[in-house]
DNA sequence: CTGAAAGCGCTTACAG
DNA sequence: CTGAAAGCGCTTACAG
């Protein structure tokens, strides 16, 4: 690698100190430095194309202009969509995004933290994991500034960005019920993270709410490991019993997925046999035979929230903010009212 | 925020210089430190929970264990899905990722390059943009280690990893003939990489060596700009004309997932009224009325084999690896041979 | 208007 | 077996 020009070469080459080109490239206490000067500090540094060293600066300065993101995985749609829409935010910036994925599981997303706060970054934005809470009480406590996407931790004072889970799915069953489905089944995932015990609670406060008794094996609470699996033995058991469900929710992109194909698998038509709503959308649910209903995630809204507060954190704002957006309900053909007697069928 | 523990801190509570516990904690010319000052030094940095300032060594090692990785839009599940790769390969050697997305755009992608660089990433893994050729050749000169993803420039002699893209497509258009389609119909990008060349290529002489006559009508070069609008135009195009064709090929999965879209809404059957191949697979695919044949990247092998070249080439290892990975044609429902009969209806 | 000097938190060749 | 010291490439308070 051929060394980099450093400020010390520009200084020698226009035989001043490295003080002033230090200045003058930052543009500061620029009234006071010789206009002719100046103008050849740039010059030089432009001819010999300097770039300077962001990892020196960031020694000097304890800034990186880094933030890491921890994601459950960048290689999931939700993921992804969000890590593009922090990138651009924290461009806007001059942030530069260090990603990294937790798979949900708690060391790594430990080991990853450390790792990223090693790297120095100026802040984290976290889509925690279940039992990571020690941890996040410690950064507060060493006033690390990050913010939880997606999820929180209702006992822990955080900065947080999450979708309201209760009142988007709450308003998904209702539709169903408005749209004539009475027996509507729940795929979620088995865990205490708020955002999917919110999403259980929707589902039975709108259920009781119209006086729909529940039966708990509407429910089916996977848990991870062999996740393709259990979503097509769940869709199964909900769709092909004595008394199968008219509807199904879904409670992430990943089970609709995997449900989708296999109400595909079991040729059952949508919403003649059974309607479908999903939380997430996903570019994909568009070449499923019939548009699906789904809660709009507002992605761009909750990336650029996060960063923004992350960013104001890091400039050492010290109020929390708290924030439970809007899902918005996409209505398509796979919730339409369907005639009973059709249904039936 | 609280100010970290650093050598000194550590040093002065031992009693001891920094220099030896910046050995004792890099585990460095251990045989000949005192056993017990060792272990105290351990200690003493455990229970002050001391975590290492990498940009201290950095700064001084020239090392930030840090690779970029330039995309062309992470929220593509192509590039996501190769993120995941890379992120999990580096993580095996210590490194950490830094991503940024191009969108094909030229000044964005030499912005992106400039900034990693400026953050001293130790080597850049690079989904090339057309036209960036000049500033690759620059980094190549200046010595800085890098490989080109996905695609690359036949007169630039760099490091690559790509799919044989000619191979892969001739393939996928000859089990297209073979399965008894002659009118086959290309929506592909107007582009000058090799990447696209090489398909366009593929699927040319797959006709030709068929003794198949080419039609310009059947090969539909998009510009960026609108693309699902121009996919919808272009299906619509070849499926509906006097003459339709009797099977497409998709060259890219976004192409494919708009142009499956289109196919939705114009009710063809697949593969009874038209046949597809698509390069690249999506999850998503699974969700189509018809399973998708299509040319499987090998992403992990592509992945894993740039980053590791990619570290070789930062340890100084002055090798050029050119690598042209061969695609695998899965072969499912949408290309099932057909009766001409039944086709023709 | 300009520069010498200290220092960010490490590493490491060198001396003892 | 151990430590003083230089230095990585910057920034910036201070002096003039």
């Amino acid at each position: 690698m051929i060394k980099k020009t450093s400020l010390k070469d520009i200084a020698q080459l226009v035989g001043v100190s490295t003080t002033l080109v230090s200045y003058v490239l930052n543009n500061q206490k620029i009234n006071r430095i010789n206009k002719q000067v100046a103008q050849k500090i740039r010059e030089v540094a432009k001819s010999l194309n300097y770039q300077p060293n962001q990892i020196a600066k960031s020694l000097k300065t304890n800034r990186t202009y880094t933030i890491g993101l921890v994601v459950s995985d960048i290689s999931n749609p939700f993921s992804s969509s969000l890590a593009r829409i922090v990138e651009d935010e924290a461009d806007t910036h001059n942030y530069t995004v260090l990603f990294g994925s937790s798979d949900e599981k708690l060391p790594k997303a430990q080991k990853l933290i450390t790792t990223l706060l090693n790297r120095q970054v100026d802040g984290l934005l976290i889509a925690p994991p279940e039992g990571i809470e020690p941890q996040l009480a410690e950064l507060q406590q060493q006033g690390t500034p990050f913010v939880l996407l997606d999820r929180y931790f209702p006992e822990l004072k955080t900065n947080y960005v999450a979708l309201d889970n209760y009142k988007a799915i709450h308003k998904a069953v209702q539709h169903l019920i408005d749209s004539g489905y009475r027996r509507i089944g729940l795929i979620t995932f088995q865990t205490s993270l708020i955002t999917l015990l919110d999403r259980k609670q929707g589902y039975l406060s709108a259920l009781k709410d119209n006086r729909i008794p529940v039966r708990k094996t509407w429910v089916k609470e996977l848990g991870i490991g062999s996740i393709e699996a259990d979503v097509r033995k769940a869709v199964t058991d909900l769709t092909t019993g004595a008394r199968p469900v008219d509807a199904l929710l879904f409670a992430s992109n990943t089970l609709a997925l995997y449900g989708l194909q296999q109400l595909n698998a079991l040729h059952l038509s949508v919403p003649e046999q059974v309607a479908v709503v999903s939380i997430d959308q996903a570019e994909s649910y568009n070449l499923f035979q019939t548009p699906i209903t789904y809660i709009k995630q507002p992605l761009l809204e909750m990336g650029q929230l996060a960063t923004k507060i992350l960013l104001d954190a890091i400039k050492k704002n010290n109020t929390i903010t708290q924030a439970n957006l809007e899902g918005e309900l996409v209505i398509h053909e796979s919730t339409r009212a369907v005639d009973r007697v059709t249904k039936l069928t």
